[in-house]
DNA sequence: ATCCAGGACGCTC
DNA sequence: GAGCGTCATGGA
């Protein structure tokens, strides 16, 4: 089945509708946000047509206020060992077929983790900041499902209260987590893009509404081989 | 070996 | 509110 942006899904009819439509967000015309680009900004033109089969998934709040928080000061490798790290010490067993494999785990079983355990997820300093998270989560003091109902600013500052969650972490959930798609996560690679391709300043306004999309087409193409060689380095 | 990583926090001023 | 040093660990 082809979809819109050439994305081709091979499973059934019925596992596309009930889980990969709306994980893949298939019913967001990404066309139309990147139509909102300016020829005259090169480089975003060339960000968003090099990254024109991304999408903002639609994924768990707590999976992503927890991968956020180890993502601090470390680069994409080593969050993937992280939390592969957490999902082996804490995570369900799940029954598969060829290899071990193991759920996210809830809140609940990150919170109940000894120390032993924790410490062995190569967390670092951010160890104290996922207890402290888990605990808030577990014990409803932070409404994790009830916040899908919170516009966005109230969204923002509840978050923020969490032990180890700054704007930028924030950002993240609200966009992955929420799909609050007015997130726009400033990382180091974000902040390199504005500073070298719009001198510090960029026309965040133009985007309204959509200011993640645009975020992801910059991290994306910023951070490719294609970028560094169009740029010479 | 050295630098840096999808930052946040606590402290000054 | 803005400008610092610090934080633990591993990847490149």
């Amino acid at each position: 089945q082809i979809l819109p942006d050439g994305v081709a899904l091979h499973c059934s009819e019925v596992e596309y509708q009930t889980i990969w439509r709306e994980y893949f967000d298939m019913d967001t015309d990404y066309k139309t946000f990147r139509a909102a680009v300016p020829p005259e900004d090169a480089f975003l033109t060339r960000a968003a047509r090099y990254g024109c089969g991304v999408r903002i998934l639609q994924q768990e709040p707590w999976e992503m206020l927890v991968t956020f928080i180890i993502s601090q000061r470390k680069n994409i490798p080593a969050i993937k060992r992280a939390v592969a790290l957490l999902c082996e010490q804490a995570g369900e067993r799940l029954c598969g077929a060829e290899q071990l494999c193991f759920a996210f785990p809830s809140a609940v079983r990150v919170a109940a983790m000894r120390p032993e355990a924790l410490a062995a997820c190569s967390l670092g300093y951010r160890a104290a900041y996922l207890r402290a998270a888990a605990q808030m989560a577990a014990s409803g003091a932070l409404d994790l499902e009830g916040l899908r109902q919170a516009d966005d600013a109230t969204l923002f500052d509840a978050l923020v209260t969490v032990p180890g969650v700054g704007p930028k972490v924030a950002n993240c959930v609200m966009l992955f987590g929420y799909h609050r798609l007015c997130g726009f996560p400033r990382d180091v690679w974000i902040n390199r893009v504005i500073e070298q391709e719009y001198h510090g300043a960029f026309p965040l306004a133009r985007y309204a509404g959509f200011e993640g999309v645009i975020q992801q087409y910059m991290f994306f193409y910023g951070r490719s081989a294609a970028y560094r060689a169009d740029t010479g380095r």
